[in-house]
DNA sequence: GCACAAATCACATATTCATGTGAATTTGAA
DNA sequence: TTCAAATTCACATGAATATGTGATTTGTGC
């Protein structure tokens, strides 16, 4: 018997899924609250489901920040996201809190049984549409890395001085100019990045925003 | 109509899937070959397909290594891998190198079906095994951090203004101390990472090794 | 040829940083 | 309690950095 509970504030979505699990043989859903708050009160003086459908748009607490309460406490518990949500943030974020799932609201009853059913039996449910963001996420890492600071190949050079914790006069000798040139290009680029100091220079770069 | 190719090695399986999808009135499944290297050559010289099923374990190249090199050929076609392998090292391989989605070879044939209908509509099919593993990966990227490098609170608070590229002087102002205890704290911060600059402690913060 | 950006160098000065030395208070572990 | 580490503050000095105001040379595009 999986037990089940639902964080939801929907009352007509909770209501339906609620009627529709506990229907089910193998299922039991006792427990269904409209916030992450309630649901802690609940786990406080109860036994904990084992599974927790979760939205993320929640009065009080939202749902992410939920997730990582709920672990924390309750490390066993498996929860799965049931949300609009599509965004990648989102999705990126509930993971990383510790959801075992992501679905989609417009997921139809039996295929919410389904996934839980997987869930238990050591899968992670997904909406493909979700998987697809995830992949992706995977296998292009930096398509969005086009900082483009308009630094020159000398500029550039420069900067991996910084980066290099090497000082004005190390830089100047590792390309064989004179510190003077050294500082005229320090100010370029302190002008270019909007920033004024080497700390921060090294700081983007590092961060990748070079 | 979804042209589908097949590159596996096993005879009957090959057959199976391929006499199975070709019967499906939305789906063609004419090429069914048992290595990389046939679907290359077939490929240069007919229309490619829209989707590949491709095993991992082929005589010739890796499928993996085959995803790579038939996505940077043929960047629209979609790859599903169908393979037995579930550990986690080969999934990350394949979705790197840009498989679609990853289904395990004990799926059913309505199953395969419907992944393909779902990567088609902009899904990434994946079986439930498969994606617990994956979003493993999300919720626990750093097992392997283990800098430690002692640093007490307070030194981990100067470090961290540092980052952000402040001077001792605000660095003092956010924390409400005076600059020389800020230098202090420097000083000690220096002796335990071993350097001496600012912008050594930056870059060692930002790659992660404090 | 001319304008313009890039790269080079120079001199000057105020600020910030690195480092040495010394010490008081707090706190947790032995 | 006693000791060690953590945190706090002070004073001092030479080195490095940030910033201003120049200038020369070289290559590119129009």
């Amino acid at each position: 018997m999986i037990n089940i509970g639902i964080v939801e504030d929907n009352v007509k979505i909770r209501n339906l899924i609620q009627r529709f699990l506990d229907m089910q043989e193998s299922m039991s859903c006792k427990v269904a609250v409209d916030s992450v708050e309630e649901m802690l009160d609940h786990l406080k003086e109860h036994e904990p489901p084992d599974v927790i459908l979760m939205d993320i748009q929640l009065p009080g607490m939202s749902g992410i920040k939920g997730i990582g309460i709920i672990k924390k406490e309750y490390p066993d518990i498996e929860i799965i996201m049931l949300t609009v949500y599509h965004d990648s943030h989102k999705i990126f974020d509930s993971l990383v809190a510790g959801a075992s799932g992501y679905l989609l609201k417009h997921t139809s009853l039996p295929e919410i049984k389904e996934s839980i059913e997987n869930l238990v039996a050591g899968g992670a449910p997904m909406s493909p549409q979700i998987a697809r963001k995830v992949i992706e996420h995977f296998n292009k890492p930096e398509p969005e890395k086009k900082p483009k600071s308009d630094l020159t190949a000398r500029e550039q050079d420069i900067v991996n001085g910084l980066v290099d914790g090497l000082s004005y006069k190390l830089i100047a000798d590792r390309y064989d100019i004179s510190i003077d040139t050294v500082r005229a290009h320090i100010r370029n680029i302190y002008k270019k990045l909007h920033v004024n100091s080497k700390a921060e220079v090294i700081a983007k770069s590092l961060r990748g925003e070079i």
